[in-house]
DNA sequence: TCAGCGTTTTAACCTAGGTTAATTACCTCG
DNA sequence: CGAGGTAATTAACCTAGGTTAAAACGCTGA
């Protein structure tokens, strides 16, 4: 089966204002969500209280807590709608049990966690290669669009670094 | 048909001494490796000649350059045995042909690929939020083992830091 | 045994980025 | 319009970790 027929067939409407929660940390979740409209991030909120950003999501991604939905744990991380979102939503088990049975579905799994695994393959190398300056230009090069819709705050936070630290770079200013 | 026995049809032999390289950066690689012996470590060399480790990789993992054999692009990172080893290579298109025409193949991919995602966004996570000293702590929690069979300088390279900073850790000292 | 080589430790000094706090620039709403 | 709130900038100071270099600690192999 096509997935979009699939998600036709069995995925509900979701509608959230700019501001609002999809799921928060520590909460269980169960579905996966396509996001038809909006821009998401996903964070992680530490011990210490400080929030860092672990990915922006938008129209045409995918949103899921592999952990939540897998392994039946709380959700290792929480996600915003920054503007509003319409969304569909799916049973992760029931996806999941098609996929096991349908190739068509299957295929369509395949793809989309391999581009997944690249995605944060990217992301490690950044991290363990690049300071957060390069950091910075990779993704005014490779997101441009992005870094319109999102706060200057939410961006260094993606980076791995404060908002303090983000200006100074802007300005070509050192610590 | 079962992924053990597609590797027994159409898998090869591999065998590397230790010191000896699988596939090096910037080469192209086809290939996909099942670890049946042996210890490896896939690293990034940058632009200033520093050398990071991506990660470690020991019996039961698989071994694959996902740009490269999807992309077929040059390998991002090469490949090292840190100890005697024995694979068994598996060309990669023909496994995923074979996997996009077979239920039972494409649910060993699926959940490969999950845990590999799983992998990615745990380290994503430890480079974000936590700090050297951290990262270490959890490192020592998690595999206690590999850190026997692994050189200190490694374990640095693989944290993001120097063996020096390392060093400075593990004795409690402060830079 | 010792020479030679890689790994680890130590020390002195340096820098990217963190912290705190004050200032300024925007918004939005009444 | 002005008040209140968030976002961005700036400055002063601090710290984790980088850099360089020198010593100490293994090895392994002749």
């Amino acid at each position: 089966m096509d997935i979009k027929q699939y998600v036709i067939e069995h995925g509900r409407q979701v509608n959230l204002a700019a501001g609002q929660h999809l799921f928060r940390q520590g909460e269980m979740e169960d579905a996966l969500y396509f996001v038809k409209q909006g821009l998401f991030k996903a964070y992680y909120l530490c011990q210490d209280g400080k929030e860092l950003v672990k990915s922006f999501i938008a129209e045409g991604d995918v949103i899921t807590n592999l952990s939540a939905v897998f392994e039946r744990e709380p959700c290792t991380f929480s996600l915003l709608a920054l503007e509003p979102a319409a969304l569909v939503k799916v049973d992760f088990d029931s996806l999941y049990q098609h996929t096991l049975d349908d190739l068509e579905l299957s295929r369509f799994m395949l793809a989309s966690l391999i581009k997944l695994a690249q995605k944060k393959e990217r992301r490690e190398y950044e991290f363990l290669c690049l300071d957060a300056t390069t950091r910075y230009q990779q993704l005014m090069q490779h997101q441009p669009d992005l870094l319109h819709r999102i706060t200057q705050n939410d961006i260094a936070r993606y980076l791995g670094i404060t908002p303090v630290a983000l200006s100074r770079i802007k300005h070509g200013r050192k610590g």
